[in-house]
DNA sequence: TTGTAGGCGTTATCAG
DNA sequence: CTGATAACGCCTACAA
């Protein structure tokens, strides 16, 4: 209709407003913004930057994305944001990358491992320049695609074959340290309990130091695992009475070692639906630290995983890759240890 | 150095490569992307669509916002993603913008309201179409900043003197319903506990409701309310011991309602602290239901508000706005009823 | 029905 | 040291 933009909504100030105002050329506005002052006359560019201010200047990034092809958008694929855990990772991650000039482009798969593709794809075609992903990563194929594309990738807690950055807890320390812990306080029935395992390589990693511990110290306790489907609380119940009866016949101490909080709050549960009092007749320690878990019947004890420093490692392992392009570093490792917070529910009473 | 595109970082696929492997004009490529096959031959359409399902092209967003002013991007500032509702409205929302065709831009602000003026400007600075607020929103100046760039805002949970629209809880519904309750469970000498108002209106909005129930009710009960800021447990401490006291001198039975889940949290490990049991010396309501209210002590009794609803409906109301620019319509506000699930913590015992 | 060309806001190359 | 100018990938009048 008009020949000019509308001038009702008044249309966003863009570099050759400053240009005018200052009376100069775009080139010079982009050279104050990029190399701050360097390699120009100071008056010239103090002029300019007055101007940036006096007009409330900032450059587009979309603009700028689209001429460099780089975004400084990080996407972070996430399983589940209920899962505390995630979040508490997501919000370590988001400090380091704010702080290093990136955004973060969250894709939650509420806990639809099966829309991991469509995560990645989504996130690359906003030209993300790299990933922190916190799921299973099992489509390997978008993986290498990604790669191929130049776009680094941070695995949070579960390692894959692919030759990938890693950061997460140091399984083979935690569990010895709650199993440790369990048998101190003379637990010597025990059961290690999980989500189905699928690939997911820390619910892997701690049902194998699981095993190996308790078969190397046979002749103080024993184990077993069992893998509990989210919503199964049948299973779940029978593996608990099963767990209860082993103890009961041969007088020993039962007692659980939860994958994860989620896990841990569903035992609780059922112990409460079996009438059974935590801490008297079974023994539970859970993996993660929660706000709850100094509530939960007489305290859940648990091994804190340093979730914040989780969430930042990623981020500057994966930043680092982004400002050293090229650079084809072996892939690296962070494996970091958890703390024992003991509590109600795993000690001795009378 | 070279005069192409360097060949080792295989560049982007593009809309011209996709018009060249099908014989055709780049016009065309954008027309059947856009109108989908309206206006043209089949055949071509067809030989075009082929050509970029081969390549697997996808367009680039940042090149389309560019051109077109739209992002297709929504921006969502979060006060903290720690707090149990705030997870749970995002979900909601980005289920709903995902289907749209948005993508949600997340910004925590983790406790430091300070920072939502910034948190508000670089999203806007990346050109996201619209915000959802869940935040104090003190800043009015931003907000009308972001007004004047037509940019629609949605406020979830906290109202504010703007004409913006606003999705939350009837709390006005929400507060006789846990007050009925407790008073019918012979609770009668009541306490609401909050952090403090400040300028959050769901909060001023809920102490408002037990004022005006108290007072109404004051035959059957008494009611008082005090402000207790985080991390402060020596006030709570004492809010709680005075409450107590009150309760004994006259033969009456105390019970407290909490403004939401972290408060209701605190206040079960004070009453820990202070030896007395809940749903025995001391009743509990709080608003937000968790996964965690029905295992700690004999369970909490919570207000469950329809988070999901919340967070769909906000994104719902955003994005209407975002299609149908230009019709300003009045601001709405949409108030969600919440149910009470009645648990141990306030139920009269023996 | 299809193609051509201009421009969205930046940056980078190359003259001056 | 500074200023034109050509892309970046896409959409959309306008022309054919």
């Amino acid at each position: 209709m008009s020949a000019h933009p509308a001038p009702t909504a008044r249309t966003r100030i863009t570099i050759d407003d400053v240009a005018r105002e200052a009376g100069v050329s775009k080139a010079t506005v982009s050279r104050v913004i990029n190399r701050r002052g360097e390699l120009m006359s100071p008056e010239l560019a103090a002029r300019v930057q007055e101007a940036i201010t006096r007009l409330g200047y900032a450059p587009s990034p979309m603009a700028q994305a689209l001429k460099r092809g780089r975004s400084r958008l990080i996407g972070l694929v996430v399983a589940d944001v209920a899962n505390p855990f995630s979040v508490a990772v997501m919000q370590g991650a988001e400090r380091v990358c704010r702080a290093a000039g990136y955004m973060l482009m969250l894709y939650n798969l509420a806990g639809d491992e099966g829309r991991e593709r469509e995560a990645i794809t989504a996130l690359a075609s906003y030209q993300v320049e790299g990933f922190i992903l916190h799921t299973l990563g099992r489509e390997r194929q978008v993986l290498d695609d990604a790669l191929q594309r130049n776009k680094p990738i941070v695995l949070v807690d579960r390692a894959l074959d692919a030759p990938l950055d890693l950061v997460g807890l140091d399984n083979a320390q935690a569990v010895p340290l709650a199993l440790d812990h369990l048998l101190q306080q003379g637990w010597n029935e025990l059961l290690f309990v999980t989500e189905p395992i699928q690939s997911a390589t820390s619910r892997e990693e701690r049902r194998a130091a699981f095993t190996a511990y308790t078969s190397a110290q046979a002749a103080q306790c024993r184990g077993q695992g069992v893998e509990v489907p989210a919503g199964d609380d049948a299973t779940l119940d029978a593996a608990l009475r099963a767990l209860l009866q082993r103890a009961g016949d041969d007088a020993r101490r039962p007692a659980v070692l939860a994958v994860n909080a989620v896990v841990g709050l569903r035992i609780a549960a059922a112990a409460k639906r079996l009438g059974c009092t935590l801490g008297r007749e079974l023994g539970l320690v859970t993996f993660d630290e929660t706000d709850w878990a100094p509530l939960v019947g007489p305290g859940i004890t648990t091994l804190a995983q340093p979730t914040d420093d989780i969430g930042q490692q990623a981020a500057r392992c994966l930043i680092e890759r982004l400002e050293n392009p090229g650079q084809t570093t072996q892939p690296r490792r962070f494996r970091l240890p958890a703390r024992l917070l003991a509590r109600g529910s795993s000690q001795r009473e009378g």
